[in-house]
DNA sequence: GATGAATGAGTCTTCATTCAT
DNA sequence: TATGAATGAAGACTCATTCAT
């Protein structure tokens, strides 16, 4: 009898899955360094998932869909749409916290040797986005298109630059960094864009 | 007869290497692609490079060698700090425009597989940053050292989103995309950081 | 509620088993795939017939038992000898035109790495080899043991000729042409058998 | 220095890759099997052939380039239709006794899960059939097209049925037996195509 | 300097089968 | 009787690298 904490084999694969590929990047790691890992059988990764980039996919999913539905639902909060993008952010960053190595696996990963892969995520992203720059365009006057696929793609990176550099900056990323993270995060972009509307440039 | 113009095997291998990387991911390239492209012999890669993993280095150094050269000349200028964030934005821009494959394979690789090259890419990479984030510090008064963790790495960030994103967006990147690109983030950037010696918080 | 047209589990893997076989050979059909078609669970196969090669012996067992009924029929009929072979050809092209895909695979299915299914098939084709030969030493003298074994191999070619084609040459295989068939074979045969003790001989 | 009677790794990899299908069959023998049979590295098998499927095209390819060759000579020759007749199933003999494997394989392998080397039999197959057809009409009146499209097959057929049956009967295969094969082969055929002449029938 | 045949380790995937339910 | 999750072995193939020429 298995006990009530036994995590199900599928669920193990990805989690061990998201875990290697954020170490050492998706096409580094092999299936059997997964799945032995995991404590399961090889096979088992295409018996789930149809196979190592199923697997991927699996991940971009739960990613997409945890960070769609934050998206989401701060978009129908009732507040200013300022206080949506520090809600946004802080609610982000709470979800990367929990869930690290899903996040920067989804984030990092640009498998353009899989097509199949690579314009499944390319799809997820895009309506991502796009639902964030509804939220900036409640309030702030963002007219010019370039300018809107500059700012939105920047918050999305400012956003992330954390995964990013946490691998190659090896800092420690506690719970108290986290916030300060969104904290600084916030300031900087909702400054930043604020800038926009003022007639005199810094510099 | 070789002309004038003809480049030298090695330089094609790096050419064409950076070009492929930057299109699939270093690991789903092989060298053999590599030189077909370049139209030289499989083996000059390791005769030429060391490996692989040698051409990648040798890709990266290239990248690291000629920002750490805008950045180290933009320090030296006798202007404001402002003034020389914007400068550094564009100039940085400029370089990537003109090396945008070694630049994408520069900034995106992560050889978390391959322990020498992510050490030596690390090790350009905070130096790098070190330097930018002295051009900070000439003006703006950033204690909190977790902050200067999160507002370099920021910065860097900004610049090369479009990096990330033009994979993804399948933006037009011309160089007029550019120029428009480095202003926006100049701006969003200098504003935004501005905004942290003010006490009032927006939101 | 199981009407009672519905046919058994058991015999509905082995009639999508010799369908499959039939298509794509033994070696390149999965079980799974058998059974997914018969609409049974995988491990039904080992279940009622022990295992894939199970399956096919069940399939070599039918077609032989089906091909030796009929010789063993013909056999006793009180007939001419060249009229036992006309019958032989006509009753065994209907036999082979209700079971196409069993008759293919007992037919073509060489399975030489399966040792134990090899040496079942080898048993049972000397048996109906022999009775055939039988027949034709009623009337026809074929002294020669050589002759022996090159003419009743060859009376058996000839009749299966039509399935060694057919996935070539994808004829049309209804009822009439079984007909023609059939009496084209017998005429080749009994006219070529008959030259044999011809004293002058053709070209 | 390598000797005078060294075969290369290429003709080593398809002469025991034939020998080992014509044993077992082709889905049934793995590529490593082969090469080390070969003495070579499990690789040269794609390096050479492009694959397994590519070996067992390359064998194809040899064996109906070996018949076509015979085909075209025998049409050639300035003697009558039954001669011709005689002529091909001795020289085909002849090839088979010392192509023994790769006739083997060539008419048996069926691969109808690799579509692209079915259709590439069933091309080349099909021209050699044409071309024996065309000597037939030279003489027999053989209006009825579904009875060419028997008596062409039977005749190959007729030919190949001795590679059926050594499979499962075991003969010795001298060139005695080959002779005798041949011999025998040729006035079935040519006795039984003579009496489609005939009024009478038999039987 | 340059070639390309050859290597061997490694990859993902598929398969028939089993066993607890 | 029937299920389907799970197994372990084996499959073909790719790759970076080397070495004799």
């Amino acid at each position: 009898m298995k006990g009530r904490l036994e995590v199900s084999p599928r669920e193990r694969i990805l989690q061990n899955g998201a875990e290697l590929f954020a170490q050492k990047g998706f096409s580094a790691v092999g299936v059997r360094e997964v799945t032995d890992k995991a404590g399961v059988n090889v096979s088992m990764t295409s018996y789930y998932y149809g196979g190592k980039s199923g697997l991927l996919k699996a991940i971009l999913t739960d990613f997409f869909k945890k960070s769609g539905d934050i998206i989401k639902e701060v978009s129908g909060l009732n507040i200013s749409a300022d206080k949506k993008i520090r809600e946004l952010v802080k609610k982000l960053m709470e979800m990367m916290m929990a869930n690290q190595n899903i996040c920067r696996v989804s984030i990092f990963e640009m498998p353009f040797d899989i097509p199949e892969v690579s314009e499944f995520k390319e799809q997820l992203f895009k309506e991502n986005i796009k639902m964030i720059l509804d939220i900036f365009k409640e309030k702030y006057n963002i007219r010019d298109e370039s300018v809107q696929l500059i700012v939105g793609p920047a918050f999305y990176n400012l956003l992330f630059s954390h995964c990013f550099f946490s691998n190659i900056l090896h800092q420690d990323t506690d719970s108290k960094y986290y916030k300060k993270f969104a904290d600084t995060i916030s300031d900087l972009f909702l400054n930043g864009i604020a800038g926009f509307n003022n007639k005199k440039k810094i510099a």
